[in-house]
DNA sequence: ATTGGTTTCGTAACTGGTTACGTAAATATA
DNA sequence: TATATTTACGTAACCAGTTACGAAACCAAT
């Protein structure tokens, strides 16, 4: 199997820590035959919380530990037939089974000290011999780790590649049935369409680029599968209005709705624009949050001619 | 738990790694859900060797990833199962089992790559924040214990040690009954003992320090568990004899032969001598295995007081 | 005092691996 | 050609952990 992880690249570090734990485990059951203490390495960290002295519960050693309370359970019962521990209930508390070192358990520590020094030495000068030290890089796994599972870290890197297969583009006729249809599903799915709706959907041209406005479509593999509006506004305080954006539930997460706002604020400020506006609904929360990111703030209620506008927000480019 | 493996000290590794196996191993049944791939972490190394297009036997799979075969047959089973893999009997030989993709397999195979790369990014990614490369260390451990088996280590370790432990001291009056005992009791198993034997074991001061020689006595925790003696001799090419070295069967394996020769050998280099001579009997292997180790040659046969004799050496100092 | 939720811990069943062992085919040897 | 050894691989049993579930004890709020 020499070389096998070469090949595989990453995704087999699972099955690669596997294999060296397995190693080293079965190793280390025999490193105690060499010291004359009869103990299984799966005893050990039992063993050891134990070993300084107090008697504790099965939960707390579990959560010391890292195991389940199962697991702990059953070690103590092997250990307990052993004679290495003894149980006994909780004075205070009848659900507790309080543990602790036997007689025959002291001994066995007693026995046991000069294994951890040899143990320890031997794996000290081991990692001499490395460049890069095992101990400290777990160590340093389970703290990442903590931070942010590996599953969120694959997510991210999904969509940071997804979405750099998306190419924003400006619209053109043949997208006209997807404009119409994106938005559509989603304002029906929550909403009502109303009439404004139907106007600017049905003629996009007439209602929206004629009047100086812009509307983009997001493409993955070719298919528009998001679509956005800028849409020009007659108002002293606002140049455009960000509208009418909309992203297939297929395609979410690929940071599209993102790429779209991204490219209606680019084409606003090369337009000369100082402010965009838009009008949104708050059981929308992905797209408030949304606008939040891009960097929309909440203004004061304007009239609208939609009915499901119930929030206002502003970008100041 | 935080923290449990900082007190431990190395004696959990076993313990340490099988934790973060189990965790990454738990995530990554998640990733594969991510890309809409049906399959399961364990199956991971199978699918992969196959992959590469050609159909494989059990046992070469097995070998590859470095499970046992049975462990391959069940996972090929699964997946048999699941139609990601088919079967065949190889056409020469009965016995072998040929495995490969099936369509169905060949299509996860084109799904899969994408996820290869993601992980792939998210591992590195991860490993950029770190400042021990867990996967290098990995590699160098496996290199490592490859040379030289963990058990192997810490049995050095324990035997420097232990040998630490052990002091080489001057014959006093008080040791001449360990001196006798522990000589006998090797003659006596290997061999008969000898007049000559009885006297300079029952009078070890007049035979043998009087006579301008040396015995030197190894203690360990102050008890006496080795001897071994430097005999003046009448030669013109020797000056001393190394004799009646005897070590405890119960004190093996703590280089107590080795440090009483390195005190004769002083203690003649001291006294001036040049040439060191000893007889000794080619069943006691690791007694002429221990003189090689210090730089005795075998010489050409001498006459002899003792019997069991059938090899002679000598040592230029 | 009752009731309903929480904690402790045990049993049962499952999981992903292993070793032990048996059988059949292939190969080596007398 | 007969016989012994080796190889491929399957079944059974085991192992060290897990999750699921349930019972009893405890706690808290009526």
């Amino acid at each position: 199997m020499t070389g096998f992880f070469d090949t595989t690249g990453k995704m087999a570090i699972g099955s690669r820590l596997r294999l060296l734990t397995d190693k080293i485990t079965e190793d280390a059951a025999q490193v105690y035959g060499l010291y004359g203490v009869p103990m299984q390495p799966k005893w050990f960290p039992v063993f050891y919380v134990l070993s300084r002295g107090e008697n504790k519960t099965i939960t707390e050693i579990a959560r010391e530990i890292g195991h389940s309370h199962v697991s702990v359970s059953k070690i103590v019962r092997e250990m307990v037939q052993k004679g290495f521990i003894k149980e006994k209930k909780d004075k205070t508390d009848g659900r507790k089974n309080l543990v602790g070192l036997s007689a025959k358990g002291l001994e066995i520590n007693e026995k046991i000290a000069a294994q951890y020094i040899d143990v320890n030495n031997a794996i000290e000068e081991l990692t001499a011999q490395t460049k890069h030290d095992l101990w400290k890089a777990m160590e340093e796994w389970e703290f990442l780790l903590e931070q942010k599972s590996l599953l969120r870290r694959v997510q991210e890197q999904q969509k940071l590649r997804e979405s750099g297969q998306v190419k924003v583009v400006a619209y053109q006729a043949k997208y006209r049935q997807a404009f119409y249809d994106l938005n559509e599903e989603w304002i029906s799915t929550y909403f009502k369409m109303e009439a404004s709706d139907y106007k600017a959907l049905e003629d996009p041209e007439g209602h929206i680029l004629k009047k100086g406005g812009h509307i983009f479509v997001a493409l993955y593999n070719d298919e528009p599968v998001g679509v956005c509006a800028l849409i020009r506004m007659n108002d002293p305080d606002y140049d455009f209005e960000l509208a009418k954006m909309a992203v297939s539930p297929r395609a979410q997460g690929k940071s599209i709705g993102w790429l779209l706002g991204k490219a209606c604020m680019e084409k606003a400020r090369e337009l000369g624009a100082s402010k965009l506006y838009l009008e949104s609904n708050t059981i929308l929360k992905p797209a408030i949050s949304l606008y939040h990111k891009m960097g929309f703030q909440k203004v004061a209620a304007r009239k609208s001619p939609y009915e499901r506008a119930n929030i206002q927000m502003e970008l100041v480019l």
